[in-house]
DNA sequence: AGATGCGAGCTTTTT
DNA sequence: GCTCGCATCT
């Protein structure tokens, strides 16, 4: 067929889409929900759609489009660059922090803030945290800086102030006074933290009529990926902005909602048609990337959570390999066989180490993988963990580009004033505290009557600041280094570590080299902001050479031919914090769901009978997501059939519930100990696990294979040893069922206390 | 001011 | 089991 006029791409592009994508392509005005199932060409959707858009008239500048990640921003520029270029680097495309941070720079004068306002990062904000609890004279036992400062973000995140603020709970005028001076202080530095970037840019535009009109006026078309990850914040910003053009397109998978605990709030996503009267709704379920198999399995496990699923994911292809299911007896184990297979996919199917991911539920999980891949000599990439920006040397370093940025940063100036060691103790720093603004006393000081070892300190620093006037940042932060001798600093402070630090450093450096000989316009604020706002999965490239380990989360929008679940047990995966809380179990599951989602052809999932977890074996149950996989969908090693499928049941209670998050959560079972030696116990010898006399006499067997044998151990009388509580008689057994057998015990410390035999940590001691 | 030693807490997940 | 922060010592 000859076409009768020269097609643009973007009629091409269109056809190429199936009818629901295309239904999403074709509406270009008024609000507009896009729910995207897993794979489903979400991004190929708004690629095309911003084409189409700019097709029919709109202008490219008009487009603000915001997405989850830096990555994820990069890559559908340069996919709507390719449709039509010039108009990807013409789009405003970036994650909601970034565009905060773009905004507030302009017009954060508004608000009282310096135009170089650093952006403080977890780390930072604990610093300031802690001040502000030294400031108040709190007690710090009873209130953690995680605890207050997660108080803090949560009010943020609901657009509160310091003063509207209504702290839950008791101790109300405590928490709101650290919220009100927090504030205060990070004020007074000229900082703002991530939720500041949110609520101060909603701040500045709904006082601001006319910035906000101005905003409007340029923005004309809107819309939001991984909507079901946004914020209150976030969602009432997008709101005011797009309220007088009305066209916001949103686009998620309420399935895939994991940032709860961040704040991220679902019912954005699930209101979006009261939200917005008026509103579309068009629903991809086609999956593009995974087979049926995977699917199917995926789907039955998010199926147990509550609340009707609005949609069922299916692909054309159909079948696919098993499942396969892994079960170890330890995490070394699992280690060891995860990469097996992964030598074995390599070698006999030659298949790319760069097709493989090892996704786990947290961050520590990484080591036991990461061993097992060093001895084999696999090459791996390990994706987030100790961030980058995050290492202390490298945080040094940055600081001193702080203060010299803006010297209102007090946290950054404390950290740098006797680093490296110049005789500035903290005695010395506390009185200028005392004096005012740390600058400012600082400045007086050091050129006052009795500088002392001020003055020299000062000096580098008005140099530092000259140069940062004129040089490049490169130039400055080399600079940096060489006058303050930091590398002869790292290499006498910790001989062992100097090593790599130096090479931290010289990263950082590189980096920055790198960064000013792409962009010469660069600021030292301009990539400070960068480097606080930079994800590690932003770097993650698909395409190298290795095998990709990365927590679920740093997973979500990604795909991998062949995927590795590690670590499917209670207490790990769902998360012992996770387990009591229908809410957080749910959310749990999704995160299961979107692991599982990841994978294109080949899905393993795998466990360990036990795993050392601060030091001792803990001893958890497969996890429920596995028993939630139908059993025909896995390869010959099936998972053992459940103990219990009343996973729901909520927890016994162990007493005092004020009792410190116990670790009973994690090894979550019940260990039973018999009198006979056996092989396992040579081979793997518990050293140094349980000290005492019995340790020589005593096997531990897992709850699922030996529950049986411990009923016949626990009698009244005989003596028990729990973890937390200590030793106790046992007085009195009841229970029905092995799912609710109970242990009534008298312990010698706690007193009488009725355990649940299946979660309870006993051993019996062998006198 | 800096070095040494001990105990508590630690492991969710991150823009 | 490890690491960090704090207290105590030189």
């Amino acid at each position: 067929m000859i076409a009768s006029a020269p097609r643009s791409s973007v009629v091409q592009a269109v056809a190429t889409l199936n009818p629901r994508q295309r239904e999403a392509v074709e509406i270009l005005s008024g609000p507009l929900l896009i729910v995207a199932g897993a794979g489903s060409g979400k991004t190929k959707t708004l690629t095309i759609r911003v084409a189409h858009l700019i097709e029919q008239g709109a202008s490219a500048n008009s487009i603000l489009g915001v997405t989850f990640t830096n990555k994820a921003a990069r890559e559908m520029r340069e996919r709507v660059e390719m449709l039509m270029p010039g108009v990807g680097s013409a789009i405003t495309l970036t994650t909601f922090h970034s565009f905060c941070a773009m905004t507030l720079r302009r017009w954060c004068n508004h608000l009282g803030y310096p135009h170089e306002f650093t952006i403080y990062d977890a780390d930072d904000q604990e610093r300031l945290m802690k001040q502000v609890i030294a400031e108040l004279d709190i007690d710090g036992k009873k209130f953690s800086p995680s605890f207050l400062l997660n108080c803090i973000s949560i009010a943020k995140n609901d657009l509160i102030s310091p003063t509207d603020y209504q702290p839950p709970g008791k101790e109300k005028e405590l928490i709101k006074s650290v919220y009100e001076t927090y504030q205060k202080n990070i004020f007074a530095a000229g900082a703002m933290d991530f939720d500041d970037l949110l609520f101060m840019t909603w701040r500045l535009l709904s006082e601001n009529l006319d910035l906000l009109e101005n905003m409007q006026r340029r923005y004309k078309h809107f819309f939001v990926d991984e909507y079901q990850d946004t914020n209150f914040a976030q969602y009432k910003l997008i709101s005011l902005l797009s309220r007088q053009s009305g066209n916001l397109c949103v686009v998620g998978d309420e399935d895939q909602s994991i940032y709860g605990w961040r704040g991220a709030s679902i019912r954005n996503i699930i209101e979006f048609e009261k939200d917005f009267p008026g509103a579309r709704v068009v629903v991809l379920d086609q999956n593009y990337r995974s087979t049926q198999r995977i699917l199917d399995a995926a789907s039955s496990v998010i199926a147990k959570n509550s609340g009707p699923r609005k949609k069922q994911l299916w692909s054309e292809m159909k079948g696919g390999a098993p499942i396969t299911f892994i079960y170890a007896d330890d995490d070394r184990g699992e280690a060891d066989r995860v990469s097996n297979e992964i030598e074995r996919l390599h070698v006999d199917e030659q298949l790319p180490l760069g097709s493989m991911a090892v996704l786990f539920r947290m961050n520590s999980q990484s080591r036991a993988i990461e061993q097992a891949l060093v001895r084999k000599q696999i090459p791996y990439e390990m994706t987030g963990g100790t961030k980058f920006f995050g290492r202390k040397e490298v945080k040094d370093v940055l600081a001193y580009l702080r203060v010299l940025v803006n010297p209102r940063d007090h946290i950054s100036l404390r950290r740098i004033i006797n680093v490296p060691t110049r005789g500035i103790g903290d005695t010395t720093v506390s009185r200028l505290t005392e004096e005012g603004p740390l600058w400012e006393a600082l400045a007086s000081r050091a050129t006052g009557q009795k500088p002392g070892k001020l003055a020299p300190f000062y000096r580098l620093m008005l140099d530092l600041r000259e140069l940062a006037g004129e040089g490049g940042i490169f130039a400055v932060a080399q600079s940096v280094i060489d006058r303050t001798e930091y590398l002869h600093f790292l290499r006498q402070t910790d001989e062992e570590k100097a090593e790599e630090r130096i090479s931290n450093v010289d990263s950082l450096l590189s980096d920055m080299r790198l960064q000013e000989e792409t962009n010469p316009e660069i600021t030292l604020a301009g990539y400070l902001e960068q480097a606080a706002l930079h994800a590690e999965a932003d770097d993650l490239d698909e395409r190298v050479e290795r095998v990709h380990l990365l927590t679920m989360h740093n997973a979500k929008g990604l795909e991998f031919p062949n995927v590795f679940i590690m670590g499917l047990e209670e207490g790990v995966f769902p998360h012992h914090s996770s387990k009591d809380e229908p809410e957080k179990l749910e959310e749990e599951r999704r995160l299961a769901y979107v692991g599982m989602t990841r994978a294109m052809k080949r899905l393993y999932l795998s466990a360990a009978r036990r795993r050392m977890i601060f030091g001792q074996w803990g001893f958890n149950p497969i996890s429920r997501f596995i028993h939630e996989v139908p059993r025909d969908l896995f390869d010959r090693e099936k998972p053992p059939m459940p103990l219990s499928n009343n996973f729901n049941r909520t927890a016994p209670s162990c007493g005092d519930s004020s009792s410190p998050r116990s670790l009973q959560g994690f090894n979550g079972n019940a260990v039973a100990f018999s009198a006979k030696s056996t092989e396992s116990l040579k081979e793997k010898p518990y050293a140094g696990l349980f000290s005492g006399p019995s340790r020589q006499s005593v096997t531990a067997e897992v709850v699922q294979n030996g529950i049986q044998g411990t009923m016949a151990n626990i009698h009244v009388g005989v003596k028990v040893f729990h973890v937390i509580f200590g030793p106790g008689r046992v007085i009195a057994v009841d229970g029905a069922s092995l799912a609710d057998f109970r242990v009534h015990i008298e312990f010698s410390k706690v007193g009488k206390k009725t355990l649940l035999l299946q979660y309870a940590q006993l051993r019996v001691i062998n006198i």
